[in-house]
DNA sequence: CTTGACTCCGTACCTAGGTACGGGGCGTAC
DNA sequence: GTACGCCCCGTACCTAGGTACGGAGTCAAG
């Protein structure tokens, strides 16, 4: 009754739903801690190791790099939730920027696009050639 | 007054504004045409590589993978107008893909900011512990 | 006792798009 | 004639996030 589910790395990677290589790299990265070894030197995992790797696919879903995971989970403040915050808050500006430059990209393509189907043909590629990319997209988009 | 300008590897490199190696490098991609050497084996590139240069790299900047590029490039029509039409559409297409999912990453992580902030604070890394990230974003930008 | 599934470890490999290094040759201006 | 900048080549390295390989030890079932 002491340790209720003891596991194999291969059942924590399973109950994650990753690859038993990637908790290994993770384990490398200092992402997940070095677990106690059973005496044929096989890695032992409790329940909460499974909350941890979560916690780390979970981040990096959100857009976290494993840098700044990392970073959270044994930062200054011990991943305080002011550090959480801050950090989610920075997340959140960066990707307005990419989401501004793939608008951006997009808004290109389309001008091309349009070109093309309207054109006599010949000149679309012409234009990829000789058009600068100076359009400022739609003016941004503005989502707070 | 035959040949006007021949450049050497630096001044293509500058005229284009990227980096000598690069210029290598998308040689040996195939990006770029293997020019002519000099008795000197110095590359002598014309205008036209110039044009060439710049298009790859305005390809790129559409969100065109190098790969692709060159499958425009030598493609079986080499490089049609109908080619390059195709091409953008499906980029677009990646694209619009690229975009929904950072959109719904940032929905995500606001909610996540918005609970840290509403909250009493102790709850928010907690949150991300065990909050599924099942939230579909707004419900589809629809920019066609 | 043997078979098959699982684990250990270190190291190499992968994608994309370059960048850097090092030893050597050319070109030109003082 | 030599110093400085530019060019040649092949190869190694970089970021990010893993994945794969190979030889060896382990565990449970039949």
């Amino acid at each position: 009754m002491s340790d209720v589910k003891e596991l194999t790395i291969g059942a924590l990677a399973r109950a994650a739903g990753v690859n038993v290589e990637t908790v290994r790299y993770y384990e490398r990265r200092q992402l997940l801690d070095a677990p106690p070894r059973a005496q044929s030197g096989y890695r032992t995992y409790g329940p909460s190791d499974v909350d941890r790797l979560q916690f780390v696919r979970r981040a990096k879903d959100l857009g976290f790099t494993l840098q700044e995971i990392g970073e959270l989970l044994h930062g200054d403040g011990l991943g305080s939730t002011t550090d959480v915050a801050a950090a989610a808050q920075a997340k959140l500006l960066t990707l307005d920027h990419e989401v501004q430059s793939l608008m951006e990209q997009r808004c290109r393509l389309r001008q091309l696009l349009q070109i093309c189907d309207h054109g006599d043909g010949q000149d679309c590629v012409a234009l990829i050639f000789e058009t600068a990319p100076r359009i400022p997209a739609s003016p941004t988009p503005e989502i707070p």
